[in-house]
DNA sequence: CATGCCTTTCAAAGCGCTTTGATTCGAACA
DNA sequence: TGTTCGAATCAAAGCGCTTTGAAAGGCATG
């Protein structure tokens, strides 16, 4: 059923029913009612295609992740982030356009999201440091919003983050408190807006106390639970061993203590771990007890708030860049305790 | 720039430059380059909105996930199906539709998607017996490639599976085969066809061997790993407890071994653990050697051989229902050891 | 040179919607 | 009774593309 078809039923002009099914006041309640009660009868619902053509409009969000060759990993807190936005774009409604591009195709993809007219906007995931899909995006002139910062980059434009340098500032000072001195950092990729911004937060915090930055304990990499792993056996295995870990992300945690736990070890008397939590659905920081003494932020709660940035830019409710910038919480759990007095 | 602007800087017909890009025969060789050559001189790309209006089709495929209240979990295997699925998907220029819906607005979606004309085709994720979906799919005339198979359903429908029932039975034979006579099922929900066939494929070696099947030790929930923490430390706390634990997804079984090892019992030796393995990018079981003994399937390769299979249908390159059964594959790991002897 | 037949190109219609600019109708007023 | 005005409705144009059916051009044939 069609808009042709529907008003020929009606007896009226696509006009008048398209403005009826609208909203627009040109219509007189009656017949509003009529048509309204024909549509649903009918199972009408436009095309949306037909629609976007004529409006302009695509009320489609733009969502780019990058997949490297088959080794690489997929962001693995895409899921809940798309939860969380999922529940804006469902009530706005708005469609979800999803491309999966390696990292090659990532500037033609947002060109051609742009010309070929698919999206309204995007959300643009995983900033690096001095990102230059920001002034891409900007010369496009496709409204989007970060889930994340680029330092380096000194234009305005809107993001929403978490305060990663004061989380990890904050951890380390709590494992600092806890009499640790030698504190490994098990980060993402530098290149990475976030880990830059967590390793910061952690240098300034062993620079407070005069306590030295030693690279052999810090890590920069993909965060998974191998990768965890085979680190923490590393250090692990120093002559100088740090007595504690902090780690970017709860996956990797896992694999800190299970290595640590491999070694014969006990978290949290022999080695502290705290890590960062994304609050991801189907890996939750326990249930009613922490495993990890973490620094937490939801990630869903992030996809729910930028989403809604977007869909208020879009729609010209405000104007100008916006941001907002989370806290994460500090919660203490099983995974941290003094430092081991020195043999 | 549009294909109004394009023919006009061409000093041609909006028909013959339209062809010339599509690749229809009727352009000769010398204008052909000529249009080429100007369209990416002029940086164009067709309005996709316009094309798919004008052609019927969309390019587009649809993905429906469902999410429930914020308690429940996303699908943490969709990230790695869509992977695969992308580069088939990038490579015939399609599109990817993505909608999160909760469970009681699915049929609506469906039926949207179709109405509305957003989307060429739909893959099924997460069948459940006597999925009503498929039936529902059928009636709209949607073209679409199950992730799995519904129990139930006689009607022939395009599906991609592996084979869980046999998978499950030759874990489980491999455990009865190191002695073990109590084995534990950790399995998602019943109503999911993939956790029914598994349980099937369980019961079906243990009674070979004349082993009894015990509800106490089997779990039918969702597979994050703090549920499989939680049955653990559950079926371990038990008179009469498992020496073996068969779980349904890595995810849980990394909880499963934290609380084996939590209780003081080693993993392999004491309690020995099967999984299922996904083969999740984020959540590798182990790089060199492998961390847990597991009936092994790419979910990523899943989503490269369903995408073409989906998108042969589509094309009218294929007739009929088509389906193709997967073997997963069993590889030793640590994690599983001859039974104890009991005390 | 006229005829017929490809090959190449074009004008125009159509996809399903929105929106502009016009038209109709009835009520209100002088 | 004629005029004015606002409310309700409509016809038609336009969004950017594809595709049908027609036309033009080139070339061999009789």
């Amino acid at each position: 059923m069609n808009l042709k078809g529907l008003s020929q039923i009606l007896g009226m002009s696509q006009t008048t029913v398209s403005r009826a099914l609208n909203g627009y006041p040109e219509v007189s309640e009656k017949t509003r009612k009529k048509i309204l009660a024909v549509a649903a009868e009918h199972n009408y619902s436009p095309n949306v295609r037909a629609k976007s053509l004529a409006t302009g409009r695509t009320n489609t969000i733009g969502h780019v992740i990058l997949t490297g060759d088959h080794h690489q990993m997929i962001n693995p807190i895409f899921g809940d982030f798309i939860a969380g936005a999922g529940d804006v774009y469902s009530a706005e409604n708005y469609e979800i356009s999803l491309s999966i591009v390696k990292e090659a195709d990532e500037e033609k993809t947002y060109r051609a999201l742009k010309t070929r007219g698919t999206v309204d906007g995007v959300v643009l995931h995983g900033p690096k440091m001095n990102d230059s899909r920001i002034g891409l995006l900007q010369e496009l002139g496709l409204p989007f919003v970060v889930h994340g910062r680029a330092s380096g980059i000194t234009s305005d434009y809107s993001w929403l983050d978490v305060n990663n340098t004061r989380a990890f500032q904050r951890a380390t000072e709590f494992l600092i408190d806890l009499g640790h001195r030698r504190i490994g950092l098990f980060n993402g990729f530098e290149a990475m807006d976030f880990a830059h911004r967590r390793r910061h937060g952690y240098e300034k915090a062993l620079q407070a106390q005069g306590i030295q930055i030693d690279p052999v304990i810090m890590r920069s990499e993909e965060m998974s639970d191998s990768n965890g792993y085979a680190a923490t056996h590393e250090v692990l295995s120093l002559p100088n061993p740090p007595t504690a870990i902090l780690t970017s992300s709860i996956i990797s945690a896992f694999g800190v203590r299970r290595a640590v736990q491999d070694r014969g070890l006990e978290v949290g008397r022999d080695v502290s771990i705290i890590t960062y939590d994304d609050g991801l659905s189907y890996l939750a920081n326990g249930v009613d007890v922490p495993i990890f003494t973490a620094t937490r932020s939801s990630v869903r709660e992030a996809g729910h708030l930028l989403s809604q940035m977007l869909i208020a830019q879009i729609k010209g409710d405000v104007t100008g860049p916006q941001s907002k910038l989370l806290e994460a919480e500090l919660t203490v759990g099983q995974s941290t305790g003094p430092a081991p007095v020195s043999a």
